[in-house]
DNA sequence: TGCATTATTGGCAAATTTGCCAAGTATTCA
DNA sequence: TGAATACTTGGCAAATTTGCCAATAATGCA
């Protein structure tokens, strides 16, 4: 026998659950195509949702809960400056992730031109 | 007027698009407290599927599935011994990651305690 | 004060993700 | 060959995410 069978409540992800939960939920807050344009925008330096919008060209509550997405998991932090919201990066090393992600996705693209060059 | 009302259909985000996909949707792999728990485990040396399965407690299909997609995001190769599959990390420099996501952790725990203190 | 600009929130429908079960494949071993 | 082990795939229901449209708030300006 391996193991009880617990069909657990849905939520209740086991013991890895809560520390694991909290460190998904940044890079969650990163893994969307739209977040992850605003993070690199915002390495460039602090923004209005305003701009972010047009560049995107979404609806604005749209680009505004893509933000508290992020603010909420630390990733951006906003100042209002008159009518408008400026969002900026909370910490600058948010930045080292993107030449990580840049490598996974070469090396990825090596390993299938060898596969396709190879005759399988 | 800002700009034409585009109604696109739904998952043909803007220009940004195709690009940044690819990398969201490498994140996105690492974006699930199994799979980062797997990542973590993975970091240690290759792994078969029943050994994730017994530290998480899943169902071995889920499991299975989890791994597959962060095969397909090029995170982690596969490797068929005898019945099983051995599962490791495609490349390292996923571990640089984590440092990142705690520090962004350490962070957002810093600025939320001074909130906590003044008397705001 | 009234109006325009900027942003957030609530609500909803469509899309995606997640996890289980059942069924199927592949390999080892008796 | 037959049974056991290890894994994958299809299908489905529940949960979550995403994006739009109001409706609402806050600020600046005439």
């Amino acid at each position: 026998m391996k193991h009880e069978h617990v069909t657990a409540i849905r939520q209740d992800i086991p013991k890895f659950s809560s520390r694991h939960r909290l460190r998904a939920n940044i890079l969650k807050a990163l893994a969307h195509p739209v977040r992850w344009y605003f993070a690199e925008v915002l390495a460039h330096g602090p923004r209005c949702v305003c701009e972010l919008q047009q560049l995107v060209n979404l609806d604005m509550s749209t680009v505004s809960k893509h933000l508290a997405v992020m603010r909420q998991a630390g990733l951006v932090e906003d100042e209002k400056r008159g009518t408008q919201v400026l969002y900026h990066l909370a910490t600058p090393c948010v930045l080292k992730i993107f030449p990580c992600v840049e490598e996974v996705l070469a090396k990825d693209i090596r390993r299938k031109m060898e596969v396709f060059g190879s005759d399988e």
